[in-house]
Order: C-alpha cells, then sequence, then structure tokens
DNA sequence: ACATCATATCGTAATATTGCAATCTGTAAA
DNA sequence: TTTACAGATTGCAATATTACGATATGATGT
C-alpha cells in the first residue's frame, strides 16, 4: 500500500493531477512567479532569491520541469527557463469547466 | 529535514499551493467530476464509483474539504457535498496570470 | 432497544516528498 | 591547463501521503 493508483484513473485525470501536484508547494508557486517578473527567460537568481539550498531549487524545477509546466534551454552557461502555457491551458480549462457546472447548491 | 519549509512563504503562496495540492492526485480530480456530473449535492455513490475502499474515499473528500474545495452538510442520513467555487477562482486567477504576464520566449 | 446503513477515525504498512551537504559535470575565463 | 562558476545528481534523514482493514459514531427504520 501507500502505492497511488494511477493506472485505475484515466490519462486527463492523472494529467490534471500531476499538473496541480507540480504547482502543489509554495516553493514552486514562488518559483513561477519570479519566472513571470523576468521579461521572458530567467537565468538563475532563483537561488539567492528564495530561503532554499541550491539543490533544493534544482529538484522543485526538476519537477515542473517535469510535468511539463517549465521549460529550459541551455544558453551557455547559464539555463534560461520559462514558463510553457500548454500546461497551464489544460489546468485553466479544467477549472473553468468546474465553475461552469457549477449549478446552485443549498450547501 | 524533510518539513516544508511553508513560513519562507507567503500566504498566498501558501494557499495557492494548498489548493493545487488538494486537486494533485487523479482521485481527487475524479472526485470533483463525479460532484459536477450530479445536479448540485451528491450523496455519497462516490465509494460505489471509485476503485477505492470507504476509508480512502473519506479521506481524501477530508483533504478536499480541508483545502475548502469542498462543503459538506449533513443531510439526514448521508452527507451531502458540494464544491465551492472561492477556491477553485482563486487558483483559476492564478493561472491567469501566469498566462497574461506571459511574453514571447525564445526557449 | 436493536439492527442497519453511511461515514469518520484509528492504526499501520508501503511509498513519496522535502531538504540539504557533498559531489559530479560541463562551460567559460584566465 | 587550471580555476571558477552554474547546475545536476547522489545519498540520506525527516516527514508526509496513500491505501486499507478494523472499528467507532451517529442517524433511521423495525
Amino acid at each position: 500500500m501507500g502505492l497511488t493508483k494511477s493506472h485505475q484513473f484515466s490519462l486527463y485525470q492523472n494529467d490534471i493531477a500531476s499538473i496541480a501536484k507540480a504547482i502543489g508547494h509554495p516553493a514552486r508557486v514562488a518559483i513561477i512567479e519570479i519566472l513571470l517578473t523576468k521579461k521572458n527567460c530567467i537565468c538563475n537568481d532563483i537561488v539567492d532569491i528564495l530561503p532554499l539550498a541550491q539543490a533544493t531549487i534544482s529538484q522543485h524545477l526538476k519537477e515542473l520541469k517535469t510535468a511539463g509546466i517549465i521549460q529550459g534551454t541551455i544558453e551557455g552557461k547559464t539555463l534560461c527557463y520559462c514558463i510553457n502555457n500548454e500546461k497551464i491551458k489544460l489546468l485553466s480549462e479544467f477549472l473553468q469547466s468546474v465553475k461552469n457546472h457549477q449549478i446552485s447548491c443549498d450547501c
């Protein structure tokens, strides 16, 4: 036990969940916010900004990358990260449909 | 170690993260979808629909409730769950701002 | 009162996540 | 080539999550 039964759920449900899960940590929300303040790409000041060790941030970046939320390209000595809107859109549309399907509720 | 450094991040960042985290499991995405198919409230068929034990589903419902995504009211013998749009909106608006801030990127 | 049904809670095992120091890798400057 | 820097990876400890059987709780019907 303790193993998530992913195979029991649809591809879509797993996809939505993995995007949301990637956003589900304050450090990763912070990273996304930092990526937005920089014009487009950021070449890693993140370590200086956030109160976490370099190894930890590298790990969080990897998770965001694995979930497809950010992309990184090597640019000489440094890495250049930016947000991939595809996944953001997918989750956004899911939330939109939740809002739309919502009917008056007495709860 | 192993303890998330929540206090190092803003209330907003923690809030967004906890909403996303709650959605970050396929079973919980499935539960949300089920709640949408029922007109407004659902009086627990979830256990019959999902391939998980009753205890597990109860736990997932609790997490969604703790995150503020769903609300439950007792209705005689059964419980009546429905979605609370406030939190959905908050995360939705965050994603919207991510999309809006996005500027052309060469990555 | 008793049985029944719907859910919650407890206890526990398996697995995943978080965080960091230390170390490795690859690029660029000296 | 040596040095220095930016990141990634590894190894490990602490903690959290997932899942479920068993049991508790609480309301309804008999």
